[in-house]
DNA sequence: ACGACAAACTTGATTCATTCCAGATAAGGG
DNA sequence: CCCTTATCTGGAATGAATCAAGTTTGTCGT
């Protein structure tokens, strides 16, 4: 499947630019990466682009809705391209790793409050935090010498 | 009910200070309070009270699980003193407003998800995006004729 | 109660993600 | 092809949070 990303960006009134489709192709080839590894990914291909070309853009795809933003409490903002469906993300705590999470409800808001404390709700975001598989083996090598892999 | 704040502390093998009993007192008559908020209420009462004091004791007391960090995502990190329950929160996508909202399961993690990748999860985290009630109503010029500017 | 030691605090500088600004460039409708 | 203006470049500025060095103070042992 190749994205014609430039249709993306028609498609919502946005000009096709080269750090545009640079964004979107790296964030197609990279889920979950950091505002930091975006601005690497471009300069691969187009080293002029200004670092502020990359904010820029990620906020604009990001409002156009081409983009999703994901910001884990206490890290930096990060972006995937995923947006066809709301997904739910797991944290790992001692790397900071994303994975994706499917929906149980196809729609937002999955969830509903209980009190809504008369507040209009439009989106139930959930974060599910842990320790991936490779943090889970480093750090507990010690004790579980038989029991490596519990996946 | 009132807290006896010095046997908290005492409790998780933290000293009883002035600067950790303020912050502690301050969480409990402000729930939801960023940084900056609980170095004024601080200072109200203790002057000479330095930021850097407040950092430390925001972070010893998260550590030892007297208070509970929440930081949404765009919004500096706010903290408050519930942490019997894991309950979680409606936020304001135009003032920042947080509210309780009570948890279903009344213990973590509350939600399972369909596929953890390997990850090790402890805890899920929901947070709900909406419009609080104030908001809604002065954007919404179907009942805000004149006077509102409460906020 | 007293002294010692380490935890905790004060002061001040520093980091780092993100935003702001002014001027140059280029996308795309006419 | 030209004009308008959205977008990009380069550089400075903001602000939450952290780091570092030195001083104070809570708590434990005698």
């Amino acid at each position: 499947m190749t994205p014609d990303f430039e249709a993306q960006l028609r498609a919502v009134s946005l000009r096709v630019t080269r750090p545009r489709l640079a964004v979107l192709s790296a964030l197609r080839d990279h889920p979950h990466v950091d505002t930091d590894a975006v601005i690497d990914l471009v300069r691969a291909d187009h080293p002029t682009v200004s670092h502020q070309a990359v904010y820029d853009v990620l906020r604009a795809l990001t409002d156009a809705g081409l983009i999703r933003r994901i910001q884990p409490a206490g890290a930096t903002a990060r972006y995937e391209s995923r947006v066809a469906d709301n997904h739910h993300h797991v944290v790992c705590r001692s790397c900071g790793a994303i994975a994706d999470v499917e929906c149980a409800a196809g729609h937002a808001p999955c969830l509903t409050a209980s009190d809504d404390h008369g507040f209009v709700i439009d989106e139930a975001e959930v974060v599910y935090w842990g320790v991936c598989p490779d943090c889970a083996t480093s750090t507990k090598p010690t004790e579980s010498a038989s029991s490596e892999g519990t996946r």
